[in-house]
DNA sequence: GTTTTATATTAAAACGTTTCGATAATTAAT
DNA sequence: ATTAATTATCGAAACGTTTTAATATAAAAC
């Protein structure tokens, strides 16, 4: 617990040279390496992060904000994307700070205070996030990365997950094992993510050519709001309204799923057997509900982990022209769409 | 995004002066006062987080510090204790750390990095923790709270919940339903929480007198690992196996409670006309669960932000002897009982 | 055996605050 | 009108690093 100086003095060195064995820079003579790195460790001596980050003009702290909602509230999706970001901070020395911000959100007010005092060197933007944030930390130049959302009419550099082959292969898993009368059910397209989720569901289905275009809108809800199991409720409540009910419903996420199921319930519908139901984003309790849902699975810690090198390198030097990066889903069967492996 | 020297002659006073009004201390005059505010505002000048740190020798970080498998499994509880700590927070100008230890932990290799570099001033343990960890923290004398926890024949700061009394008003509250025959479906009692909990179930049920110890003992299932949905399953599928089936269930938690429902569906048994449910914790998904689950609701926001003000006391001056601070419960009665409110 | 180049070490300045003690100016007390 | 107490301001040291530029030594090149 002593400081950079005692160290020095045990050593017999200066401390500059303390410095560079710290930081491992320029030459130092392997022995005087070995005498420097022996009195670190009798002193047991740690290094000051202010003196430290005073001295290089860096806070190494990054931040990461998500939803009020979105953190309070069902969702554990962007908890593992923060723990990923976690992960590969620990290799670094830097730290992540989490906080949340409000729905109705005024740059004016409602800043995080990390960034009110400047005590970020980035920032990490989780899922859907006020765009009024992005625009301030655009105009105030500090660096930031989209994570699993993007901002219509914009260029950031963000880390997205690949919607649209996930929704591919999801639907693709439904057909191949034999339905035919496909649903939709999904929350606001403000989220490019569903919109994405959507455009996969219905091109698959346009490709293999097993309904057309006036069923697809018939067997299609959504709401615009933000996802929520009551949705998935409404949706497939909405859907079993059609002459001939769906055989197979597609959920734009896991949460709007458990809605479905639910209801399914309720109904005693059975799944899979009347009807399939997949999800999407693989949550903890999609292996646990009743029955197990099948859904596409998201690498949520890839994603923090991914999210983190890239606000990392815009960091180091802005992007231009600014990046996306796209994450690989897998599909994992379970009991709702009866073909468990 | 000058430094307080700008302010200082931007102003024409001192920089001492400037840091006087910075944090209000000692003597200024309202004017000069005025004009050093001024001068701040219009420079929009922030002052330097590590040179503060670095000049009154503090980290201003906290930590806190979670079981792994509790961030990351289903669990949604300790997620918002984490946000009623930043809550807090925000109205001092520290920041909270958060990171995750693995079950198995060496404090030799597995300390947190804030931890190893002496970056926090005071560390918040949520949940069931190693208890290598808390003997580490005591011995580097390291300012530390429990939260939701203690350690067996250890005195340790901590805020509690009222574990003993909400599974009181629980248990009551079936009993004043008409139930007769409880059973008590838990994970290990090496959570303090649980144990109480149980406590709480048993002493109601001995002073209403509606089962003799022996009954008690038949219609108490206990498994002695971390709650899951799974335990709720094995335990719920144990106590059917007595004679005269439970018309009620207290579940040691809300997760234990799903895995609970969860069988009792399978089973075809409903509820609650054949059986009632009871969790603890009122996770989110208690009010989406088919039927929604009575349970009894932790405030955990204010579980956090009692910790972050215990805390703040420890760091200021070890409390001697240590404080154990009680947080209240509410029931709250959904479909799983019958008897919404 | 010089000159060049590479290796090794250091003194000193800089990073941007807080705080102590001294001093000055004002107000209150005698 | 002094003295004492209070209010106001400031210079300078301290906090513990990094980094630049200078200097010293050793190795390589000629």
């Amino acid at each position: 617990m002593g400081t950079i100086r005692d160290i020095a003095k045990k050593a017999g060195v200066s401390i500059s040279t303390v410095s560079l064995v710290l930081n491992n820079k320029g030459y130092v003579k392997p022995e005087t390496r070995q005498k420097i790195i022996n009195a670190i460790q009798e002193l047991n001596y740690k290094p000051s992060r202010s003196a430290r980050k005073l001295a290089t003009r860096t806070n190494g702290n990054i931040g990461f904000i998500i939803w009020e909602s979105h953190f309070y509230e069902v969702e554990m999706f962007y908890s593992q994307v923060f723990l990923g970001m976690e992960y590969a901070a620990r290799r670094s020395d830097s730290y992540i700070l989490l906080t949340t911000v409000k729905e109705e959100f005024d740059p004016k007010t409602d800043l995080p205070r990390f960034l009110k005092y400047n005590d970020v060197d980035g920032v990490a933007l989780a899922g859907r996030v006020p765009h009024e944030l992005a625009l301030y930390l655009e105009n105030e130049r500090i660096p930031f990365v989209l994570v699993d959302y993007n901002i219509p009419g914009k260029k950031y550099n963000s880390v997205q997950i690949d919607n649209y082959n996930g929704a591919n292969s999801a639907v693709q898993h439904l057909i191949e094992s034999g339905r035919r009368r496909i649903g939709f059910v999904g929350g606001t397209f403000f989220h490019s993510s569903i919109k994405e989720r959507y455009r996969g569901f219905k091109e698959c289905i346009e490709h293999y050519q097993i309904m057309d275009a006036d069923q697809i809108a018939r067997y299609t809800f959504v709401e615009d709001t933000e996802t929520s199991p009551a949705i998935g409720e409404k949706g497939i409540s909405s859907l079993l309204k059609n002459d001939q009910k769906p055989d197979a419903v597609f959920c734009c996420n896991d949460t709007t799923a458990m809605g479905v199921i639910k209801e399914l319930h309720k109904r005693q519908i059975k799944i899979p057997d009347d009807i399939a139901v997949v999800g999407f984003d693989d949550i903890p309790n999609a292996a646990y509900s009743a029955p197990r849902l099948t859904t596409v699975k998201v690498p949520k810690l890839v994603l923090g982990k991914e999210a983190f090198n890239l606000l990392n390198e815009v960091i180091e030097n802005p992007l231009e022209p600014p990046q996306t990066r796209i994450i690989a889903t897998t599909l994992v069967k379970r009991e709702s769409t009866g073909v468990e492996e």
